[in-house]
DNA sequence: CATCTGAGTTGGAAATGCCAACTTAGCAAG
DNA sequence: CTTGCTAAGTTGGCATTTCCAACTCAGATG
């Protein structure tokens, strides 16, 4: 066979995102941090993460570029760090709205959504939805996964 | 304190997707299946993971819905089962999508879309964005993140 | 200089993952 | 009716990752 399923995975885009975001506790921290979350502390209060794994994620989110450390002080106390979201780390909102709208469906919790997506400026709900160049919106059923020019042929 | 993190993450829609999701391979595996892996051997075979990882993985996706285990039977061979995407499972296109769409921009492999989505129908490539109940796309910088009528108060 | 506080580090046990070798079930050839 | 073949796993041993609790560190304040 000519493409290992490592080459298949360095050339797919899922593949290239888990690695930052794929370990365990990863995206509950990019969550926490969507809701709020900047100190290590209140990550690891809200998640009750292990301080080593936090450490560990916090570390690997700056380095992907998702997170930026930046010093901060409170009066009376000495400069610290405190993670905030890049504009890649923003965009990841994405991400967790389709996450959080399998879930509403799929893993229903009984007590309805535990988040909701709104139109900044109206409140209006928003929803995560496959939409075509001209603005046609069409269901996941109506999409079709194709590879790309980045693809490796599945010759194997 | 009156929310604890596991309270919290049982409200979430985003956790409880990654009790199903978020484990090693899982979404490599899923991915696969939409590609039309459909047996234990293609699967190990595109993926190259451990076949004990693998079985458990499989077990976790037919439990959690998104795989259905389906009795077939190549000529000479005795029957045997294969795994396919239920309705659930083909959803999960959306949050794949949202993964490439991220990967594709913010960690390229430097040979284009490893994937794309078009229209089944019209071949038109298609996006996935945020819209409106009227069918405003906003970017996800006009989308703002709300605690949902099943969250819990943060008043820890 | 002693204390407090946020942000980690360290050490050891438990769980998870990896790899290679083995098992299992039934069909087909002989 | 036994032997071999094949897909789909299981098993055992080692390496890595996670969990938890306790400890460290550094600078601001009294």
């Amino acid at each position: 066979m000519s493409t290992t399923p490592r080459e298949r995975n360095a050339r797919c885009s899922v593949a290239r995102s888990l690695d930052v975001l794929g370990e365990k506790w990863t995206l509950l921290v990019v969550r926490e941090a969507f809701f709020g979350a900047t100190r290590f502390a209140d990550f690891r209060a809200r998640l009750g993460v292990a301080p080593d794994v936090l450490t560990a994620r916090l570390e690997t989110l700056v380095e992907g570029g998702v997170l930026a450390r930046r010093p901060y002080r409170d009066e009376g106390q000495r400069q610290r760090e405190e993670y905030v979201l890049t504009e890649a780390g923003a965009e990841l909102k994405t991400i967790l709205a389709a996450f959080v709208a399998w879930g509403d469906v799929h893993r229903p919790s009984g007590f309805g959504p535990s988040t909701v997506y709104v139109d900044r400026d109206t409140e209006e709900p928003v929803r995560i939805a496959f939409l075509t160049d001209d603005g046609r919106e069409l269901g996941p059923e109506e999409v079709s996964v194709a590879p790309g020019p980045g693809a490796l042929s599945r010759s194997a």
